[in-house]
DNA sequence: TTTGAATTACGAAGGGTTTCGTATAATATT
DNA sequence: AATATTATACGAAACCCTTCGTAATTCAAA
C-alpha cells in the first residue's frame, strides 16, 4: 500500500532524519543535491499531507511537518516490492548482488555474519 | 542510466527469462497476473524498442523483440539505486533487513555464507 | 477470391508527479 | 506606518506512463 514517488522518499527521509521540521528546513536540506524551487517543495510537502502520508501542525504561521509512515515498516515495505519486482522474490539472490560490489566493510561482514547466526539457530528449534 | 518503469522491468524479465519473444508471448505472460489489453503490450514493447532498451527484428510480419540490456548489469544497476534511495547507500543495512525477514532458507544462508569467505580473503590482500 | 483473423501503427485520453508563477496573508524591518 | 521578507494556497503547464480504440496491413482459410 506504501507506494512513493522518488521526492516523497527524500522528503520522508529528511523528516524520518531530522524530525519534525518546517518546508524551509527541509527545501534546504534537499537543496544540498537539487535544484529546484522553494515551492516545488513546499507542493510536494502539501500533498504528502493530503495523502495523510505526512501530519501537518498548523498552528503557527509556520506549519511544521512529520512523517505519519514509521521507517522500519516503510523500508521493509519498500524492500520487499523491490525483491518481489527485480529478483523474483529471493531475497537471498538479491544479498548476493549486494554483497558482490565489493565495498562491504569487514565490520560489516561480521554483522551480517551474526545475524546469519542468530537466523540459523532460531531455523534449528 | 538506466531507468525503467514497473512494466518495462516486467517485460524486461520476461525477455531475459524467455529470450527473443514476439508480442504475443509476452502478452501471455503477462496475463498470468495482470489484465490488459494486447494493444497495451504492443504499445509498451514499441517505447521500449524506440528508447533502444529493446531491440526488434522486423523481418517477418510478427516482429521479435529481444532485451537490449543484460541482466547482471541491469539488476546491478537498479540495485544499487535502490540502495542509494533507500538505504542511504549502506548495503550492509540492506543486507540485515533482506535477511531479517525470516524466510530464508538453509541452503541460502549457507552460499551467502560461503560469499562473505570469499570477500573476507579477497579484502585481507 | 473473398472473408476472417492476427499484427502493427497511431493517436488520444487519463492519471500521477514535478515544477513553477502568481496571489494572498502574516511577520519583521526600517 | 510603510516597506520588505517569508510563508501558504492554488492553479496550470509539462512530462511520463499506461491504456485502449481504431485504422491499416498481412496472412490464412473458406
Amino acid at each position: 500500500m506504501t507506494k512513493l514517488s522518488e521526492n516523497e522518499l527524500k522528503i520522508m527521509q529528511i523528516l524520518w532524519d531530522q524530525g519534525p521540521s518546517s518546508v524551509r528546513d527541509v527545501h534546504e536540506k534537499i537543496s544540498e543535491d537539487k535544484d529546484s524551487g522553494y515551492t516545488t517543495t513546499l507542493k510536494l510537502m502539501q500533498i504528502m499531507a493530503s495523502k495523510g502520508i505526512a501530519v501537518r501542525d498548523t498552528s503557527s504561521r509556520t506549519h511544521i511537518y512529520s512523517a505519519a509512515l514509521s521507517e522500519q515498516k516503510t523500508k521493509k515495505d519498500l524492500l520487499s516490492r523491490f525483491i518481489s519486482s527485480t529478483f523474483k522474490g529471493s531475497s537471498s539472490s538479491l544479498v548476493l548482488q549486494a554483497l558482490g560490489n565489493g565495498n562491504t566493510t569487514q565490520k560489516e561482514l561480521d554483522e551480517i555474519k551474526a545475524l546469519i547466526s542468530t537466523i540459523e539457530k532460531t531455523n534449528k528449534k
